[in-house]
DNA sequence: TCGAAAATATTGAACTTTCAAGAATAGATG
DNA sequence: CATCTATTCTTGAAAGTTCAATATTTTCGA
């Protein structure tokens, strides 16, 4: 008989395992892609996510962009000294800082969205338009669920 | 007209940032049990790992729980002062090193095997079993494409 | 309004990871 | 079998991340 409490599964049916599997796999590719342009991946994120033009304090930059504040603080300090990005006071709260793009930022931006957008397209066709939908599906959920 | 070429959508339709957004917040939430223990979450796949009792050698090892080389090397190190594991030369290969689990290592697995399977079970709990299965299912599948 | 508490960002020190190089052994090739 | 190449693991230096503490500004309650 199967014995109810304390199953042993294989670390590979964990789901935090399964994740940081499939996360390790497909950063490292687009890593691999970012390479052309010499930017770390979760530069590529920062740059993205400025792209909007507006001014996002280092708080929610940080969580956009997954990564902590202090982490994000020293990354944004190499950004500005390649030009990259920038900082201002925020008028309305002088706690805050308010990251913007550059010019020369915003070029770069461009090319490395052609840069992902190539390897979304890979997934999408290798692994298939409906798997890749259903997972993302998933994952968002997961993410509401546990966040 | 939806102009085809070069779509720009937001960060968070990537699958790269979902996956990232997803494995850092069930990690996070892992790291959180683990920390009765004292132990990162890196060492418990480690021990999980070396709990089936034979030799893993260093490089089978970094690649069953998602470290680098070098990485792996400083961790076992560590390991190897907590006198968690301990390394043998294989005598069929002298290039081999191979990892073993030490008593102390196995009683420690087993007290971080109830608590991630705790988390596990929150987790099918909280989110659905059907969905989490699926979810498995799908990151298995997108590890043997992507791989 | 004053002062305590909270929020925001940065800093320095400690620790970890990574990269490039090196040491040792095994395998292959002439 | 001698040597050349490949494999396996470790090391030292450089780079990156994290933790705890600090500085500044805002908010809130007495």
């Amino acid at each position: 008989m199967a014995r109810s409490p304390s199953r042993n599964p294989p670390i590979t049916e964990h789901l935090a395992y399964l994740l940081a599997q499939a996360n390790r796999e497909i950063n490292r590719q687009l890593e691999a892609r970012l390479r052309d342009e010499g930017v770390p991946v979760e530069q590529w994120r920062i740059l993205k996510v400025l792209s909007d033009g507006k001014g996002h304090s280092m708080g929610e930059l940080a969580d956009e962009v997954l990564l902590n504040h202090p982490t994000l603080t020293k990354m944004i300090d190499r950004m500005v000294s390649d030009a990259l990005v920038y900082r201002a006071q925020d008028p309305d709260d002088r706690r805050k800082v308010l990251m913007y793009s550059s010019e020369r930022g915003k070029a770069l931006t461009q090319r490395l969205n052609a840069l992902a957008l190539r390897q979304e397209a890979h997934i999408a066709e290798s692994y298939g338009d409906k798997a890749t939908a259903e997972l993302k599906r998933l994952l968002e959920s997961l993410i509401d669920t546990a966040t």
